[in-house]
DNA sequence: AGTGTATCCTGCAGGC
DNA sequence: TGCCTGCAGGATACAC
């Protein structure tokens, strides 16, 4: 569900209330969720405090003091939910899977309906290398049209999977992908290669355009999604092709398609997009 | 290298 | 009302 527009706007919701926190006692409800042992986790964090919140693709990266990070993935249904005291019952979150106590009684729910959420806590060094792994920052200043050609001339996948893999561009996500896509003209199927300098050049400037654009909103709901202070992103009412099959074309009022591959669906504009 | 398939989960909408 | 199917902002592992 969540992706970087999403991550970004509850990193953003959360500074507020997290940082400076001291790390207390944590409960794991459900030690799917970790990568690690709940034991471990759970010791490991204690007495740490919160020194800032950033993001990184998709995770919502904690930094503690000392160094190592808590990196939180959303998955399809993760919503990070701060609380200066323990919610009354109607409030609570419905499907928690981790909380962090903070000393002065606030607290952190990581709440996860499907649980295809991770919560780790990696040293400064295990997340430099799964960093590492990650491809560019679509917004970063020095993510440029250039990078991304090169990037897609030597992969014959579909645009869009290339899209959607954290290996070569960290963050996108099916809904950005399939409108970045619309705004360029680019049909979702067409092999990365054959995606030319023009149309690369469209790309760039629209993938960096939608997730701004995104970001601005507070991201997209379809259904789940949340920032920090429980409120639904404003960018859905914005969507050009993304969960709109059957429905004419805002620029030529052809119906949209979906197309299965990939295991997504993917959508767009047979007119506006076409086949290369 | 690429694609198709399955897996991890839960909940909701739509058809009958 | 109830049952069934398909679908979902993600990520990974496998066989071919």
């Amino acid at each position: 569900m969540p992706e970087l527009p999403e991550a970004e706007t509850i990193a953003r919701g959360l500074r507020r209330a997290v940082v400076g926190q001291v790390v207390g006692r944590v409960d794991v409800l459900r030690p799917d969720v970790l990568r690690q042992g709940a034991r471990h986790f759970r010791t490991s964090l204690r007495g740490r405090r919160i020194d800032r919140v950033g993001r990184r693709g998709k995770n919502v990266v904690l930094d503690l003091d000392d160094r190592s990070v808590i990196a939180v993935n959303l998955g399809m249904t993760g919503r990070l939910l701060p609380f200066s005291r323990s919610p009354r019952r109607a409030a609570r979150p419905t499907h928690p899977a981790v909380r962090f106590r903070f000393e002065d009684g606030g607290l952190l729910v990581f709440d996860d309906t499907r649980r295809f959420g991770t919560v780790e806590h990696l040293s400064a060094e295990g997340w430099a290398e799964r960093s590492a792994r990650m491809g560019p920052e679509p917004l970063a200043p020095g993510f440029g049209a250039r990078q991304l050609l090169s990037g897609l001339r030597a992969s014959r996948t579909p645009i869009r999977s290339w899209l959607l893999d954290q290996r070569r561009l960290a963050g996108v996500g099916n809904i950005y992908a399939n409108e970045a896509l619309f705004l360029a003209g680019v049909h979702p199927q067409t092999r990365a290669c054959d995606v030319g300098t023009a149309a690369a050049g469209r790309l760039h400037r629209s993938i960096r355009r939608v997730l701004r654009e995104a970001i601005e909103a507070g991201g997209t709901t379809i259904r789940d999604y949340r920032d920090a202070g429980g409120e639904e992103g404003r960018y859905a009412r914005r969507l050009h092709v993304y969960g709109r099959a059957g429905q004419p074309c805002v620029r030529c009022r052809s119906p949209i398609r979906r197309v299965v591959f990939g295991n997504r669906s993917a959508f767009h504009c047979p007119r506006c997009q076409p086949r290369s």
